[in-house]
DNA sequence: GTAATATCCAAGCAATTGCTCACCTTCTCA
DNA sequence: TGAGAAGGTGAGCAATTGCTTGGATATTAC
């Protein structure tokens, strides 16, 4: 009975080591942003990172494990941002997609590489999670607004507002008056599905 | 001086040649689509293709040729569809928004892959182009209906569209009434915007 | 037919990759 | 203070990759 998600090796205990591993995902991170993602291979994040090959596969199992590690990181970074909004029920969508703009375009190379990296290996049950905790935090501020939704309108309002937040991160949609333009087309949508009221 | 994007080393004039073209091509796409796209090498795709590798070098300068020329004929495919949607008024929302949902969900998989594939390479100024000509034809097909639009306006709606069409192509959104969603997302955005009338 | 051209083959090279292992250094704590 | 634990090193292996090359086979033109 193999488990098939490999542990790290040692768990950094004194303040170095830890130093070290957060330094290993930050070189990770450095690395999607300032080169081209081809680019990323174990020996340059060590080298980015200042410390040996070997020392980086004493605290991750495989390349793969570094890159979860990177996306978490992002990922919670995210998530606080969501659950600090509060529920004052006009100003909390606006709250929300401003958060969503601000971790973006805090580093949108990093971001939209790690859009893309989610994908071609599944995370899966984190990813949902993740979706899952967004849709709840999103379905309670927006409850009061726009009374109960049903799930599918739910995941439809996050997706047309990640979509354009990415799509802006990317260069794709100016960055002018984005926050007003995503809240526009989100609120747009719920209303039309909510009863138009 | 040297070009920066190389040229195949032969043009195939024999139908013999053609066919051997396109079987590489399509060996790349089932490739992205069965097994996971890290598998996606030259030796595979020959070996998919029923060529050999060197057959493969004759047609196409490197390996991103072979995804560029996949991509195009992707890219060539909804482009298609969508110059064929006619201009009267009322459908040609819907018209559009079925086209893209008939496009991803043929071959949901590659579709998806293609889309991950064209960000890390920038296929740059084809990308643009593909953009221009969506955004000249819907232009076009929406400008009776919702008036002359502003440019980012019309961007927002073509990226809410593909935003809920992939996401629905990666199951993140239920195929359900898809079509009636969509439409009615970038409905929304465009009344919204245009005055609301 | 036959020469010229087009097409195809596949062994294998050079480079890169993920990762191991045997060893050294620094820290902790009795 | 010193021994064991934690942290760190880097040469280099095995596998994979993109791609070249030298030559065999098929097609066309005369």
């Amino acid at each position: 009975m193999t488990s098939s998600a490999p542990q790290p090796r040692k768990t950094p205990t004194q303040r170095r080591a830890k130093e070290t591993c957060a330094a290993i995902v930050e070189a990770a991170a450095r690395i999607l942003e300032s080169e081209n993602p081809d680019a990323l291979n174990t020996n340059r994040i060590a080298e980015r990172a200042g410390v040996s090959i070997g020392t980086l596969y004493q605290y991750f199992p495989d390349k793969h494990a570094i890159l979860v590690a990177l996306i978490r990181r992002e990922r919670e970074m995210l998530l606080a941002e969501l659950r600090a909004v509060e529920d004052d029920g006009e100003g909390a969508l606006r709250a929300m997609v401003a958060a969503s703009i601000r971790h973006q375009f805090a580093r949108p190379k990093l971001a939209s590489a790690l859009e893309h990296i989610e994908q071609s290996f599944p995370l899966g049950a984190e990813a949902a999670d993740m979706a899952e905790e967004i849709a709840m935090i999103s379905s309670g501020l927006l409850a009061r607004r726009f009374g109960a939704l049903a799930r599918p309108d739910l995941l439809t309002a996050v997706i047309i507002g990640r979509g354009l937040v990415n799509a802006a991160g990317e260069g794709a949609l100016p960055e002018e008056r984005l926050s007003e333009r995503v809240v526009t087309a989100i609120e747009a949508y719920l209303l039309s599905v909510s009863g138009g009221r």
